[in-house]
DNA sequence: CTGAAAGCGCTTACAG
DNA sequence: CTGAAAGCGCTTACAG
């Protein structure tokens, strides 16, 4: 089922067939009938490769983000692909796990691909020069979450700085004071402490100290550790996680020592998770707008496609507070110990 | 930058660099080293869009899964998308939030997108006609978690009948006796209600009270209302939730009633999730092997795009049980309600 | 407005 | 073993 078989039921041409189906050039009315009738009745569709391969344009649009074990990612996934979706394109994923040789790897099938444009979660480093090609190449792209040093690229990415800095003020408002945090060591890591620091600034406490700002793992299980260090020595009075998985490390260690939320410790965590409210301690938390993160990123790409884009554009959208039990402000949770 | 490029630096024809690059045709040493260094000199990568057209072959499978956000099908995508790396092939992923319409019009895309074969989770209902046709025209095709009544296809799910049996024996086993269970009403729920029947009449209990089997939602927010209806009513001894969000449902009931676990009431659910230890109720959870459910697909779907399958397949993988406190057998967790 | 023809970048019979 | 040529299913100048 082609092209041909159209245009043969039709009576017209195959030129005929694609202008009506493209619409892009007048066609007769009666013709421009007969193609639609035929169409229909064969049910043709037209071989998206084909045509990608001679118009050299796409319907697809390639997606790269650093681990789809994370809710996080998997939100903005859903936006990327409802987007995309309400354009006529597809998406391939691809995950990197964070890997920087399987970006390098995804960045190239999905250029034999011939894929319209990429939406990339960068990996945390070793990386800078693929993007930097693609740049070079004018191969429309978006970065997601990261930006990278040196190099201007449109980017999607909430303002994380303001995020970390509103959840310690709710915390200093609250009343708490000794407040550690607890970040990885990757750039949103780094914004998030920043914040962290200014809210104590502002708020006339001075730099908050050291020993209470701690490096965690990105992961669950390395941030458990760190957590549980940190509470066994000297519990704090309150602790902001910068991540997801931090923040349920954190949650892992406050079961395990027995410790009571809100009495003996707040908690405020970067970055909501589905059934927050389900955890063993249901968190206040900082939701980042990922559905949007993934609606805005198609959209800057679409213009960066049609070439209605000049200099990269960075978009930094709010996040917000979602206050649950975890500091004492809303009801009161408390976790008692494994028995 | 094309096969033509690089014939020309090696100084051969174009028919000469398809045939080393796919080594399918003898080629003198000779020539082939000099396509190979002029392919490396040049980073050449054949246009896959290209060879898709002319060679009627794909490296891309097509994936429909019925929702994203469901913990069990990101696992599943990663088997599917490790697996399918593993052969150099890619995937485009699809998500039909279980409308069948979505599915339709998923299909087509993917069919239009020359994909190699498809990988389908198929929603509640529907689309029988739409599995048939791919069959009867001999598109390669997985289906995945539910087979279709009256079609036999190559299909990949867990063992849901053996995993309800199993979870439901353990707790028989552990002394309890009212047992409620709670099954969405889709044929996993089905083949799950079965296997919790079943236990109890092997267990010399006979048929299980019609008060205690009670349809949940597939929705977090359904099976909650429906929990939190039987709890106050007369609390049972114990509950079996049928899926995740089914059990996610009952832990906000559990937390919101202040029921104590696994004192006044025990819970067994079916699907592991992650972080499930640091929820409210850690419970105890038939786990599916969701990751190998994907890698098989992709077994199962390379066997059939290679010519290499004949009459469908079944396959139907172990379940395990993974033990936690919320059963009273390892130890003990009290919740506690909010005050 | 319409059709015949060229061509997107490949692969693969067909000759030699 | 190697190359010239045909052709995958489309789109789009080019004529008319």
């Amino acid at each position: 089922m082609t092209i041909q078989d159209v245009a043969q039921r039709a009576n017209v041409s195959i030129a005929t067939v694609s202008r009506v189906l493209n619409d892009n050039q007048r066609v007769a009315g009666e013709l421009r009938e007969r193609v639609l009738m035929a169409t229909d009745q064969l049910g043709y569709k037209p071989d998206r490769v084909a045509r990608r391969l001679r118009a050299q344009k796409s319907e697809v649009i390639g997606l790269i983000v650093a681990d789809i074990q994370n809710p996080h990612f998997v939100s903005v996934i859903q936006g990327v692909q409802d987007a995309a979706y309400d354009h006529g394109m597809n998406i391939i994923l691809c995950d990197t796990n964070e890997a920087p040789s399987r970006l390098a790897e995804n960045i190239q099938v999905l250029r034999a691909e011939s894929v319209a444009g990429l939406i990339i979660v960068p990996t945390p480093s070793g990386n800078i020069d693929l993007l930097q090609e693609l740049q070079e190449d004018h191969f429309p792209l978006v970065v997601l979450d990261r930006t990278i040093e040196g190099l201007a690229l449109d980017t999607v990415m909430s303002d994380n700085f303001q995020g970390a800095y509103d959840a310690v003020q709710h915390l200093i408002n609250l009343g708490y004071r000794r407040i550690a945090g607890i970040f990885p060591n990757v750039q949103t890591g780094i914004e998030r402490r920043n914040g962290f620091i200014q809210a104590h600034l502002d708020a006339g406490l001075g730099k908050p100290s050291p020993s209470l700002i701690l490096n965690g793992s990105y992961r669950v299980q390395g941030s458990y550790e760190v957590a549980y260090q940190l509470f066994s020595e000297r519990l704090p009075e309150a602790v902001f996680t910068a991540t997801n998985f931090v923040t349920l490390g954190v949650i892992r260690a406050i079961r395990e020592l027995g410790i009571l939320v809100p009495n003996d410790l707040a908690l405020v965590g970067f970055d909501d998770l589905p059934w927050a409210d389900e955890l063993f301690i249901p968190y206040t938390a900082v939701a980042q707008p990922t559905y949007e993160i993934g609606t805005q990123a198609v959209q800057l790409l679409l213009e960066r496609i049609n070439g209605m884009a000049e200099a990269p554009r960075l978009v930094k959208l709010p996040v917000r507070l979602v206050v649950r039990a975890s500091c004492g402000s809303k009801q009161r949770t408390i976790s008692t110990p494994n028995l």
